[in-house]
DNA sequence: TGTCCACTGGAACGTACGGCTT
DNA sequence: AAGCCGTACGTTCCAGTGGACA
């Protein structure tokens, strides 16, 4: 019964409620704006770069350097939609392909996506990549098309695999008689050229492009364009607008940092049942914002992870070894019913637990005592004993007293 | 100045799994 | 059914190392 109350009220004042947003699609980042406020320039010269193919002729591969949230891939979508579009009305046979290598995450499923796109399936797993990489080239050739592969976030994959599968694309069109490929690859890292092989790269770079952060006032115009379709009129304050932008500015110029932050006070204030946006809902926002991070993070990390994570919160110390860390996750496995992970894994995941900002770790020489690694905890103790402390598995090591003799190394005369 | 600690981190390899081709 | 494939996750091995100490 009072929960029957409890939930009309909420689903009442939902709609009830004054509504902030128009439309919150529009701040999501891969949401694709009719304009792309300055970045006319990059939008120009690519549009010069990859007109050929409207006269059915291969254009230049192209890469293009940027750090986050600089416009590289909104960009890159913009023109070649709008290429697609106008190759449709010249009867000109063009087709792009996008792939965040990122997510894709191997060289095998980069050519499965590829093969999806040319219209053939190719099983998640099974084949050899040369396989997958001779059907992708057959069924292309055969579809007599020009081709344009977009590969972003490509220095993630070429970091972690290699440029093996680079050099065979970039080499693609000497084994294609009826269709053409170029390639747009898109890279977070300024210094990818390091990673490259030189052939690669030369056949790659036939023509760059440079996205440049954007400063605070872009950025401001960039939020003030968005909100514009976002937000109902007068919702937005002009204080918390330039925080926004103030705020991802700081951050390297990343306007999707300054979205997420514009769309998360947006429901703040909505959920405060505020008539606008204030600034202090934009620091709310981004406490919420890093808050979840660090939930989301903690909530996916696999179970050794979690009893290392746990492991470093039971040492409690402002910094802890790598020695320390895996004997008191070697009780803790114990403890739990868990076979434990050599020490060689354990640095390997203490690494991956750095990178998510969770822990700090630090590799330390301490001379006559060895080369280790300092570790301490990047996030709040309470905030690990919220999320660990709701899973039952691990209700009774949360509270549980490490015995291991602390190995006092700094004893000395 | 050299020694030597407590590791680090690269590399090669193992295993389990789901799934392909023939 | 046999034999191969990619992926994820882990192990084993080991050369390499920054710097306090003797």
């Amino acid at each position: 019964m009072g929960n029957i109350n409890v939930l009309d009220d909420v689903f009442d004042s939902f709609v009830n409620r004054i509504n902030i947003f128009k439309d919150r699609e529009v701040l999501r980042h891969d949401y694709i704006p009719d304009r792309l406020p300055h970045r006319e320039d990059q939008i120009r010269l690519l549009g010069e770069r990859v007109a050929p193919v409207l006269k059915d002729a291969r254009c230049s591969n192209i890469f293009i350097y940027g750090k986050t949230g600089t416009g590289k891939t909104a960009v890159t979508k913009y023109v070649l939609s709008h290429l697609e579009a106008k190759a449709k009305q010249y009867g000109a046979q063009v087709k792009f392909c996008y792939i965040n290598c990122r997510m894709t995450g191997s060289e095998y499923r980069v050519f499965a996506s590829l093969s999806q796109s040319v219209g053939i399936s190719i099983p998640f797993t099974g084949l050899s990549v040369e396989e997958v990489f001779t059907r992708f080239r057959v069924s292309l050739d055969t579809s007599r098309i020009l081709f344009i592969i977009v590969l972003d976030e490509v220095d993630a994959l070429i970091k972690e695999k290699g440029d093996a599968f680079m050099y065979e694309l970039t080499r693609i069109n000497e084994t294609l008689t009826k269709s053409k490929v170029s390639i747009i690859g898109i890279s977070n890292d300024l210094r990818l050229k390091e990673f490259l092989d030189p052939r690669v790269f030369s056949s790659l770079s036939e023509e760059e492009l440079v996205f440049r952060p954007y400063d605070a006032s872009e950025l401001r115009n960039i939020l003030l364009e968005r909100s514009k379709l976002s937000f109902q009129e007068d919702v937005l304050t002009d204080s918390a607008l330039s925080i926004c932008s103030a705020l991802a500015a700081a951050e390297h110029g990343d306007a999707r940092r300054a979205l997420d932050l514009l769309r998360v006070a947006g429901e703040v204030a909505e959920r405060q049942e505020a008539k606008c946006i204030t600034e202090d809902h934009v620091h709310q926002a981004e406490k919420h914002i890093e808050h979840n991070r660090v939930v989301e993070a903690l909530n996916n990390l696999t179970l050794h992870s979690k009893l290392v994570l746990l492991s470093v919160y039971h040492l409690n110390k402002s910094s802890a070894t790598t020695g320390e860390i895996y004997d008191i996750y070697n009780e803790l496995c114990g403890e739990f019913g868990a076979g434990l992970l050599s020490q060689r894994r354990l640095g390997s995941l203490v690494n991956e637990l750095d990178s998510m900002g969770l822990v700090n770790a630090k590799v330390v020489s301490m001379g006559r005592y060895g080369r280790t690694k300092k570790i301490r905890l990047e996030i709040s103790r309470s905030l690990i004993r919220d999320v660990f402390g709701a899973d039952i598995r691990f209700n009774h090591i949360m509270d549980y007293k490490p015995h291991t003799p602390q190995k006092n190394i700094l004893v000395r005369r």
